[in-house]
DNA sequence: CTTTTACCGTACCCATCGGTACGGTTCCGT
DNA sequence: ACGGAACCGTACCGATGGGTACGGTAAAAG
């Protein structure tokens, strides 16, 4: 079976034993795959330097060749980790229905904090690093599009359809959604994700973190605020 | 060779024997050191994985042990490097004089046009990204900091000064300059940086850094300027 | 009961790389 | 001219870690 293809773990997934063989569904991790992917990001977040197979294999009991397995390699067992955390934290869209100069506001802050708690969260930090320090290479699995997907992306289009119906709602002037995403995220987050990434040693309390939402928010209202009211 | 003047850190510990005397920080680098620097920054920007000590030996004919004794060892050279870059990009402070809505708006778009520069620069995104890979070993040298430093710490201290003289000059309400310097960071980079070092492919020409620019500078008047009079 | 399958644990192979040693060469001071 | 310092090039050493092979075991399949 040497023949698989390395960093390719789609196609491993076929001989699965007791995973259920859902065909349709891009990953179909086992439980005890998902105890192994677990055990990576704990030695992840402990101390990157030190994630080795041999090290995965220790602490979960299994064998290397297991993992070898599973994930083809190691970029393939790195990508396959970074995309189970990222499945685990995924989040419902936002409802349109009725939305006034309150509401957004709540939901504005509301995903400032929820963005600031994840990007300053050890989980994040260290998936960060991982993927930024593997970004360059020509690994077929992008660490880093998964990562933005999740940090970024994911939480993007969550944001978008409230930004627009707050501009529908006449709360908000007319502008270019994605901008104003992105202008948002950048008064929020400002300098803190790079610093932290970069090992400065700022931390942000849970307090901090509400004082940061709830002052980007207002910012935010005075750029893209209706003029008119 | 002409030794470029650094008068501030001068002191060189004379002729270091054989031992090679870790840590301290003997600035003193000789035209072929920088050589080597210059070699090692070029490979880093190429490919950070290959950046290996017999490539940068044979890159910069020199011999490893020839590395070894003026760097001390692998983070010696890492850290000389990065310092080395930082100390090129040594920008002068503002001088307050006269300062006015027009002059000010110069100066911050001015700002964010380098910030943008800098921060797009495969040079820049090499050292972050490396940078950010060391930043949770416990390595003596905290390139992170030297790389902050460069791109935050040594332009904030710039821009400081010419948002309080705006302040001042009653362009701008009353505000906290660090926090004011924050806010503008975070209006012109947005997920710029953090986008391109987890490897997506956002480029920004000129005209785009030019517009962000100018962008993020009306903007940061929008939540700062003196409301009324 | 036997066979198969998946898996664990360990040993093993091999490439790479950090770090050291050494011989040879160039250059500088004396 | 002589001696030494600095340095180049190469060879070498040892450790580490990715990847493979193999024997043993438990449990399901037949």
């Amino acid at each position: 079976m040497s023949a698989l293809a390395p960093s390719d773990i789609a196609e491993i997934e076929g001989q699965g034993d007791s995973a259920p063989a859902i065909g349709s569904s891009p990953d179909a991790l086992s439980d005890r795959q998902r105890e192994v992917l677990d055990v990576t990001l704990e030695l992840l977040i402990e101390n990157a330097a030190a994630l080795t197979m041999i090290a995965v294999a220790r602490r979960a009991n299994c064998s290397k060749e297991t993992l070898y397995k599973w994930f083809g390699d190691r970029d393939g067992l790195l990508a396959a980790t970074v995309r189970y955390q990222a499945s685990k934290v995924r989040v419902e869209p936002f409802e349109a229905e009725t939305i006034d100069q309150t509401k957004l506001t709540d939901v504005l802050e509301g995903f400032a904090r929820g963005l600031l708690s994840i990007l300053t969260s050890d989980m994040s930090v260290a998936l960060n690093r991982l993927a930024v320090s593997q970004a360059e290479a020509k690994s077929g699995a992008p660490l880093g599009q998964i990562v933005l997907q999740n940090g970024r992306f994911s939480t993007g289009p969550r944001l978008k359809p409230a930004i627009e119906a707050g501009m529908r709602a006449g709360v908000l002037r007319p502008l270019d959604a994605e901008e104003a995403f992105r202008d948002f995220y950048g008064l929020a987050v400002r300098d803190t994700q790079i610093r932290i990434l970069l090992g400065d040693d700022l931390q942000l309390s849970p307090k901090d973190i509400e004082a940061e939402a709830r002052r980007a928010t207002a910012q935010f209202f005075t750029l893209y605020a209706a003029s008119a009211a």
